[in-house]
RNA sequence: GACCCCAUAGCUCAGCUGGAUAGAGCAUCUGCCUUCUAAGCAGACGGUCGCAGGUUCGAAUCCUGCUGGGGUCGCCA
């Protein structure tokens, strides 16, 4: 609708250059608003007020000129002046139940495929080995699965690049402690709980020196690929692995062991790079170690930065690791777009890897490198957040106290299930609930967690997302019809069907948002936004009682099937599940 | 010390590239279930958009300064 607007505007310019009306070399930049009030029409423009001043007249006088030229167009119903200056658009209510009708036809509900497809590798989740996903991975793993879900569905080809912590002097460490267990054990061990596990570790190495010793021998050996020190590290991976699953499976996020590219596999790219750097006159040796210094960062004396990519030692770091990374993902995987949901605290490091990255040729300019960061999560007094204990809050925890408050709740409100449906719902629901709750804020700065927010089922939550898609697949159900094969254009006499219609042709929009700015946020707006126009639809529009013309009841069933197509396919794109009934 | 981010209703948050009367949810209050599921609907209450300047037809939004909070800054990741 935008775009047809834009058109006839556009046309009405160069009318008005050619006339001499407006400047020849003039290049306005068309804007295309929605109103907020349904008195202003549905569109509106400011063009008026933006060519005032080159065309030396008056803002309103303008608007009335541009209108008289404008070529007539069936979608538009109405063209008027108000305010200052604003031209408002009304769109004809035929074009709209059109756009209905296409919407219903197509799999896609609408949702043009990109012109251009893209590879974008898309780095989320990244738990670390050895420890137990705590409730703010959540940020990272359900953003980034959401933003992966929606570019697969405009046609990126998506490689999802899962970069566990799975390297580091620690897991000597952990080794030497695995050791101990297995032994005590004598046969293979589920690692039931990873936060004792490596509290207990830690506790070893520092206070048995003998411990600690073995853990720096276990350290080296590791790194030089000793056999028997790959295995263990192997076994510490593979057990964390597979309890993260669990949890991705649980919250229906899209990662599998396939898509793990932990830190460790750049480590032998590793070498080759800070000789490359140091060949390229990139990095230099300072004090023993090899520093690349960059003048577009400054330190704490005020002099260019240096960035440590090889110690004294020998070891290397993990800004090195991220220069590799970086690398790989343009030589290897080749990617046009590289998208990284990380803390906003890993900001400048990541900006450090990335200028070295492109200095030495390894990410060429149309490559972009996009920082997709996050606040962090803060307890109700403002700071970081932690339990009464000082520890962090488990993922499993939180998940577990969703569904026992979700079971209740649908225990509570529909009594006709049986214990296993109700299972399944509470699970949908709860899991729904969370990653909704993230989902829902803007990804970039900090927020307050918050159990009762968090598990929330009314309001502007998953669950109300999920009952409006109930509420229409039960009117499916008493009109005996499939949701899913309507077609044809509905009538829209009715303000709230009207509302209804306009906010569904807007999905297309949104999508393509989600994708060019990274935020799944501002499709939960939106769908938030569709359900309550659905609700208002539905207390004021009934389709299955007395007195509903046929034709009126069929009308207002493709809008039911409309609204279906695009909660479920909207949901979907967020990692969220639908439900015949609740 | 340098650089980055943030500040919107009692609480949690939206507010797109500057646009018309700053919006939701929670909480509080008033109505609405013999009628497609009340996890709902309709409505009320609630604001010095941190403060002060500036840019302009127009600023929560852009610029400068200040205050307050958070983060980061060579041998952890």
């Amino acid at each position: 609708m935008k775009a047809i607007i834009e058109t006839l505007l556009l046309e009405t310019v160069s009318q008005m250059k050619q006339a001499g009306t407006l400047p020849a070399d003039l290049e306005p930049r068309l804007q295309i608003d929605r109103t907020k009030d349904k008195s202003h029409g549905d569109f509106a423009t400011n063009l008026a007020m933006m060519l005032a001043k080159p065309a030396k007249s008056n803002p309103r006088q303008l608007a009335q000129q541009i209108i008289e030229l404008m070529p007539e167009h069936a979608a538009i119903s109405k063209i008027e002046i108000a305010g200052p200056g604003f031209i408002n658009f009304f769109i004809n209510p035929d074009h709209l139940a059109d756009q209905i009708s296409q919407l219903l036809a197509d799999e896609h509900a609408s949702v043009q495929l990109a012109a251009t497809p893209q590879t974008v590798v898309v780095d989320y989740s990244a738990p670390n080995v050895a420890k137990e996903m705590a409730v703010h991975h959540i940020r990272s793993t359900v953003i980034g699965d959401a933003v992966t879900r929606t570019l697969e569905f405009l046609g990126h080809k998506v490689v999802r690049a899962n970069h566990i912590g799975d390297w580091g002097t620690q897991f000597g460490m952990l080794i030497a402690y695995l050791e101990i267990v297995q032994n005590e054990q004598a046969s293979d061990m589920e690692l039931s709980d990873l936060e004792a596990f490596y509290r207990e570790a830690k506790k070893h190495y520092d206070e048995d020196e003998a411990f600690a010793e073995r853990s720096r021998n276990y350290v080296v050996k590791l790194q030089g690929g000793d056999e028997y020190c790959q295995t263990m590290w192997r076994k510490l991976v593979d057990i964390t692995m597979e309890q993260n699953q669990r949890n991705y499976d649980r919250l229906n996020v899209s990662l599998s062991d396939k898509d793990v590219m932990g830190e460790s596999l750049y480590n032998d790219m590793l070498p080759a790079i800070v000789d490359d750097l140091a060949a390229q006159g990139l990095a230099v040796e300072d004090a023993g170690a090899m520093v690349v210094f960059l003048d577009e960062y400054k330190g704490k004396d005020g002099d260019a930065m240096g960035v440590i990519i090889r110690k004294k030692d020998g070891g290397y770091l993990y800004t090195t690791t991220d220069i590799a990374c970086a690398k790989y993902r343009v030589a290897e995987l080749g990617a046009d777009r590289v998208l990284y949901f990380i803390d906003s605290r890993q900001a400048m490091h990541l900006q450090q890897a990335w200028t070295i990255a492109r200095k030495a040729g390894y990410v060429p300019e149309q490559v972009s490198l996009e920082h997709c960061a996050f606040g962090m999560m803060l307890g109700k007094d403002g700071k970081p957040f932690k339990t009464r204990s000082g520890g962090t809050v488990k993922l499993v925890d939180l998940l577990d106290e969703a569904e026992e408050r979700a079971n209740a709740l649908i225990a509570e409100k529909n009594q006709d299930l049986a214990d296993d449906e109700r299972a399944e719902i509470a699970t949908a629901v709860a899991m729904a609930a969370v990653k909704y709750a993230d989902l829902s804020k803007n990804r970039t700065t900090d927020y307050i967690f918050d159990w009762d927010n968090m598990l929330s089922f009314e309001g502007n939550t998953a669950p109300y997302l999920q009952y409006a898609y109930t509420r229409i697949q039960s009117i499916f159900r008493k009109a005996g019809v499939d949701g899913d094969s309507l077609t044809g254009s509905p009538q829209l006499n009715e303000a709230a069907e009207q509302a209804l219609a306009q906010k569904l042709t807007q999905f297309s929009d949104v999508v393509n948002n989600v994708a060019a700015k990274t935020s799944p946020h501002l499709l939960c707006t939106y769908l938030y936004e569709l359900a309550g126009q659905f609700m208002s639809f539905y207390e004021a529009c009934p389709v299955n009682k007395d007195g509903v013309a046929d034709d009126v009841r069929a009308s207002r069933l493709l809008l039911c099937g409309a609204t279906a197509k695009v909660l479920k396919l909207g949901l979907g794109l967020l990692g969220i599940a639908t439900l015949a009934r609740m």
